[in-house]
DNA sequence: CAGGACACTTAGCACATCCTTG
DNA sequence: CAAGGATGTGCTAAGTGTCCTG
C-alpha cells in the first residue's frame, strides 16, 4: 500500500528508494511471501495503485455535508488532544498527533529514501507532565514506555524514530507563552551583537594573519558566516544523512578561487549542497587576505578534504561565546538578517507612497534578506501560467483605463460646448473623473503584484519572516508608516509575534 | 576531547481552505 | 456558483548547539 500510493511520484523510479524499500518490505513478509515475492521489478501494484486513486476519488467529491462533518470531527480531536495546561495557562499543542507509518523520504540524495518508517505504538511513547496532572490514558490494552515528571524540557511526550534513531518530540505551538519568551530572547541576543559586531569584526581581521593555521581558518569561516550568513556546518555521519554541508564543513570541491572575475578581484565562486539539499550557488568578491589564505588552505588538497582541516563548529562556537555571552554561529544569521531588513525598510519605503508601494518595498526588503539566507522554493507549478493570466488582465485593464479616458475627455467637452453649466453633465464628469481614478489604482496594484511575483518566483520569504527577522522591526515600520499590521502578518503570525505587536513602540531600533 | 544523546529551531513541500472572478 | 489561483496550515525532515560520558 504505502509504495502503491507513491508511484505517480518520481522517487519510486530511483533505485536507492527501491531497494531499502524492498529491502524493509521482505523483513515484513511471511515465509512464503518472502519465497514467492523475491523481485520487485516483477511486481505489479497497479491494482493497488488504482484502488488507491478511486479511494482519494470519493474523498474528493464527498458531499457539503459530509465535508462538514468531517470538519467537525477533526475539531472535536483537536478539542480534546490539542491542547495542553502550562504554569495554569491553557495552551496549543503544536504537533500533538503521532507521526503515522509510511515509506521515509528523506531530502536530496538521502541513502536511507524508501525504508519503512514503523507504527508508534502506546510502549514506544514516552510520557513527560507534572507530577500532581492526570497521566493520559494509553489506549486499551496499552501501556506507555515511561511517564516522567521533566520540568527542566518543554516536551509533553516524546518517541524514537526507527530511520535514524533521533527522538520526536510533542511540543508547544508557536503562539505560546513559553516559545515566544525564547523567541524574544533569540532576537535580544542578535541586538546585543549589534553593540560588538565591530570590535569582533576587527579582531577576525587581524586573525586572518595569525601564525596559528587554527585562527586563520576560523578567522575565514567566521569571515563566511558574517558576511554570506552561512550555517554553521556540523558534522554529519556519513551514509546517514543526504551529503550536504555548511561553513565549517566545507569541501575543497565546494569552492572555486578566481583571481579575477567579471571585472573584480579575488573572487570566490560557492557551489555546494546545504540545509535540505538546497544548492547555494554564489559568486563574491573578497578581500585579499582572505583569498591568500583560502589559497593556502587548498594547498596540497584532493577535492573531497576539508577546508578548514584544523576547524569545527565546536571550536567555533567556544570561540564565539568568549567574546559575547550567548553569541553562536547562528547569531549571525539572526543579527544580519534582522539588519538587512531594518536597513532596507529605511531605504525603500516613503512616507509619502501609497500602501500597494509600500507592501511591494517590505516584500522586497524580505527578499533581500531571504536571498542572503538563500530560502529558496521550487518554481510554481503553475506559475507561468498564472504570471499569463496576470499580464492578460493587466492588458485589459489598460485598454478599459483608455477607454474611460475617452469618455471623460467626450463628456467634458460636452460640458464645455453646452456653455451655461448643466449640474447633471457636471455629476457625469465627476463620475467619469472617480472611474479614471479607479482604474488607474487596479492597474498600478496589478502591475505591482506582477513585479512582486516575478522577482519572487524561486525565493521563499515565510522561512527568513518566521525565524530571522525580529518581529519589532516590522511592527515598527507598519506603525510608522500606517500600514496595518494585517498586511504584513496573517492571523498565525500575529499570534506568534503577539510578544512584538503588543510591546513595541514606534521609535523601536533592533 | 571525541562521540553520542538530547532538546530545540529552522526548513520546504503537499495539501486544505479561502477568495476572486467569470 | 463553480473553477482555479492565492494563501494558509500541517507535517516532518534537517539543521544547531549543549551536555554528558569515558
Amino acid at each position: 500500500m504505502f509504495f502503491a500510493q507513491m508511484l505517480d511520484h518520481e522517487y519510486t523510479t530511483k533505485t536507492v528508494f527501491r531497494e531499502n524499500f524492498f529491502q524493509d518490505w521482505r523483513e515484513e513478509m511471511t515465509h512464503e511471501e518472502r519465497s514467492l515475492i523475491q523481485v520487485l521489478d516483477k511486481c505489479d501494484f497497479g491494482e493497488i495503485h488504482a484502488m488507491h486513486k478511486a479511494k482519494v476519488e470519493v474523498r474528493k467529491n464527498m458531499s457539503k455535508e459530509e465535508k462538514l462533518a468531517l470538519k467537525e470531527a477533526n475539531q472535536k480531536i483537536v478539542d480534546e488532544y490539542g491542547f495542553c495546561m502550562l504554569d495554569h495557562h491553557k495552551e496549543r499543542i503544536g504537533n500533538f498527533k503521532i507521526e503515522p507509518p509510511g515509506l521515509f523520504r528523506g531530502r536530496g540524495e538521502h541513502p536511507k529514501q524508501g525504508m519503512l518508517k514503523k507504527r508508534i505504538q502506546p510502549e514506544d511513547v514516552i510520557i513527560n507532565c507534572s507530577k500532581e496532572a492526570c497521566v493520559p490514558l494509553p489506549p486499551a490494552g496499552h501501556r506507555w514506555k515511561e511517564v516522567r515528571h521533566d520540568n527542566t524540557v518543554t516536551w509533553l511526550a516524546s518517541w524514537t524514530e526507527n530511520i535514524q534513531g533521533s527522538i520526536k518530540y510533542i511540543m508547544l505551538n508557536a503562539n505560546s507563552k513559553l516559545k515566544g519568551e525564547k523567541d524574544w530572547e533569540k532576537y535580544e541576543v542578535a541586538r546585543k551583537l549589534k553593540t560588538c559586531v565591530e570590535s569582533i569584526r576587527n579582531q577576525y581581521l587581524l586573525d586572518l594573519k595569525s601564525k596559528e593555521m587554527v585562527t586563520r581558518q576560523r578567522a575565514v569561516a567566521l569571515y563566511f558566516i558574517d558576511k554570506l550568513a552561512l550555517r554553521a556546518g556540523n558534522e554529519k555521519e556519513e551514509g546517514e544523512t543526504a551529503d550536504t554541508v555548511g561553513c565549517c564543513s566545507l569541501r575543497v570541491e565546494h569552492i572555486t578561487l578566481h583571481e579575477q572575475l567579471d571585472g573584480s578581484d579575488c573572487v570566490v565562486e560557492f557551489d555546494f549542497l546545504g540545509k535540505d539539499s538546497i544548492r547555494y550557488y554564489n559568486k563574491v568578491p573578497v578581500i585579499k587576505k582572505v583569498f591568500k589564505n583560502l589559497k593556502l588552505f587548498l594547498e596540497n588538497k584532493e577535492p573531497g578534504d576539508d577546508l578548514f582541516d584544523r576547524l569545527n563548529t565546536g571550536l567555533m562556537n567556544k570561540h564565539l561565546s568568549s567574546l559575547m555571552p550567548g553569541l553562536t554561529a547562528k547569531v549571525f544569521r539572526t543579527y544580519n538578517a534582522s539588519i538587512v531588513l531594518q536597513e532596507q525598510l529605511k531605504e525603500l519605503t516613503n512616507k509619502s507612497d501609497n500602501e500597494v508601494e509600500k507592501l511591494l518595498s517590505y516584500n522586497r526588503a524580505n527578499r533581500a534578506v531571504a536571498i542572503l539566507c538563500n530560502h529558496q522554493r521550487a518554481l510554481p507549478k503553475t506559475f507561468e501560467q498564472s504570471m499569463a493570466n496576470l499580464q492578460a488582465k493587466i492588458d485589459a485593464r489598460k485598454e478599459k483605463l483608455a477607454l474611460v479616458k475617452t469618455e471623460l475627455k467626450q463628456v467634458k467637452k460636452e460640458a464645455k460646448t453646452k456653455g451655461s453649466p448643466d449640474p447633471k453633465l457636471q455629476v457625469l464628469v465627476e463620475r467619469k473623473k472617480g472611474a479614471v481614478q479607479r482604474c488607474e489604482e487596479q492597474l498600478l496594484k496589478m502591475e505591482v503584484q506582477a513585479t512582486d511575483k516575478e522577482e519572487n518566483k524561486q525565493v521563499a520569504l515565510g522561512t527568513s519572516k518566521l525565524n530571522y527577522l525580529d518581529p519589532r522591526i516590522s511592527v515598527a515600520w507598519s506603525k510608522n508608516m500606517e500600514v496595518p499590521v494585517e498586511k504584513i502578518y496573517n492571523k498565525s503570525q500575529r499570534d506568534k509575534f503577539a510578544w512584538a505587536i503588543d510591546m513595541t513602540e514606534l521609535d523601536f531600533e533592533f
